[in-house]
DNA sequence: CTGAAAGCGCTTACAG
DNA sequence: CTGAAAGCGCTTACAG
């Protein structure tokens, strides 16, 4: 069924039917009526490749996939992320499209794949702050959305949250407790949420009434790596008494390390992690940490681009998102 | 530039040019090697919208998301299968979208896409024995390909692993370790995989020298739900010394329910997981559980049904991967 | 072996 | 307010 039948049992031109579906002014009351009824009746869309070939556009964005980058394949892109992100495309009619950036010579693909308009635009689920995609993607006029990420890119969007302020919150509720001797334990600088968590970090730690002592040590996401950072911790003089770790799996390496040498949690040393997905539930003791608003980031991340590509007054090009701190054994008053 | 750009660089029509990149005979010698020589000059592909439009076909595959199914939000589509997947479909030149269907109204909106040719083929990596979806894919004719669940369809493909073995090898490695009261507590029965591993688990009991008690118990997959069947177990007359657990959450909540009681693991109990994440690695103690052959599923599923639609002789429309039990603490010998 | 022509299903100036 | 016509970039019988 093509629009032509419908233009046909309307007794119009096919021009007529297309006018009304794409909601042009110009049809008649009444015409526009049994056009409407007809469309709806026999449940017709138009055929999008059609469409695409002659508007140029293909109201389908894609979703970026960058695999063998490790510090994204240790935060995988959450299937709640995902999800959302395609929940909200749907429904604003868009299709979206998984594309694999598995090594440099692929983004050629991905930006083949704008040029020919496969997809209207791109979202960056995990792009760093050198990422060449981005300015690849810039250079080709693509409307780009990157999650994760305050790109500094003229034009660029991004979806992120407030990973400054729950590592602030976690940094006063420390010292509030009575933490002297505080430690971040934070993933790799070169991912923009860890900068971000650091600065919250410190600004707690400077806006302090009382003196406390702060670190800042850097491991990999791997829990071996984060494993030697922790043990190397509490063989520290000092002894920390709170350790802000980067992420979940950090936080459990270093309960590991702390078992190892017969500290208790939280008694001894308070620990915390950042990312609360299902882990922190089954560690022992349980983890005091952070919870990413994953679906609202998706969400945000395709109304963001679906704007930015049909040209809609941008209200916001940049969207920061509530996080949220979620307390339990590992961070309990001592 | 078209395809038309290419044939007056190479003095020829437009059909040669199109015969010469689909790889069609009735083309010279020399003007193929011509026309081949100007496209890779041009890094020209073909605009596949148009392609599309006169072909009736995509080359593109769907992978269904099936939100707000709580087996399988519990059961995230793991981003390495998801990943592999893509990777397999860019390498035979086909693009990924990512379909949605949250609730059973949006079946409608996958059905159109694979009507419009939008998609050629269907990926359910989530679906489950009676699955609607199924049968309204088979009956538009839509080459389909479902992940972790055998189905009986008529022409469906599936990829799947060895649960039932795996299950097995799990339970005689717990009778030849000297337990014979062993628990499977599973995940719900309405997942394939966990009749998979019912199926493994009963026939390792059956093919016992020794005699053994054995039960099952089903639960849903969260964290909560677990603990309270745990929790019974443990309260149980002739307590179990081997619980075998349908997932990682599983095992960790039994875990939890055997410190409640002050049970040791692995000594008065061996506990044992299933889809080895990193989950298993960070509980107290870790867990003995059963790797996944994620990547090597995602790949599979896409070779498959590309294969299906293209008419290749499919060899086989049904592949079963090997997983692997990786023994840690929880399970050691007692 | 090669080309001219029609067609895939839409959209959009251009007329009226 | 509406229609006829051209065009989007390919593919594919049909001729030669």
């Amino acid at each position: 069924m093509t629009i032509r039948d419908i233009a046909e049992l309307a007794g119009v031109s096919a021009a007529t039917v297309s006018r009304t579906m794409n909601g042009k002014d110009g049809v008649g009351q009444a015409t526009r009526a049994r056009i409407e009824r007809l469309v709806a009746e026999h449940q017709f869309t138009a055929d999008s490749s059609a469409q695409q070939l002659s508007t140029g556009r293909s109201r389908a964005i894609a979703v970026v996939f960058p695999l063998h980058v490790s510090a994204v394949v240790m935060h995988p892109i959450y299937p709640a992320l995902l999800g959302a992100l395609c929940d909200a495309a749907e429904g604003a009619g868009y299709d979206v499209m998984l594309l694999t950036v598995s090594s440099p010579d692929r983004i050629g693909h991905l930006i083949d794949a704008v040029l020919r308009r496969r997809v209207d635009g791109v979202v960056l689920p995990a792009a760093g702050p050198r990422d060449r995609l981005i300015h690849d993607l810039r250079a080709v006029g693509a409307p780009t959305v990157v999650i994760g990420h305050r790109s500094t890119v003229d034009g660029v969007g991004w979806v992120d949250c407030t990973h400054d302020k729950a590592a602030a919150e976690l940094t006063r509720m420390m010292i509030e407790g009575g933490r002297r001797n505080l430690t971040l334990l934070n993933g790799p600088k070169s991912v923009s949420a860890c900068r971000l968590r650091s600065a919250g970090f410190w600004a707690a730690i400077k806006e302090a009434k009382q003196r406390v002592v702060a670190t800042e040590v850097e491991t990999e996401w791997e829990a071996d790596a984060a494993l030697v950072r922790a043990r190397e911790l509490f063989a520290a003089k000092p002894r920390p008494t709170a350790v802000l770790c980067g992420s979940d799996t950090i936080a459990a390496s270093c309960l590991e390390a702390a078992r190892e040498v017969g500290l208790s949690v939280p008694g001894d040393v308070a620990v915390t992690g950042f990312d609360d997905r299902s882990l922190g539930l089954h560690t022992t003791p349980t983890l005091t940490s952070v919870q990413m608003p994953l679906r609202e980031t998706g969400e945000a991340a395709a109304q963001l681009l679906i704007a930015m590509i049909e040209g809609d007054p941008p209200k916001r090009r940049h969207v920061v998102l509530p996080t949220r701190v979620v307390v339990r054994e590992s961070a309990a008053l001592p």
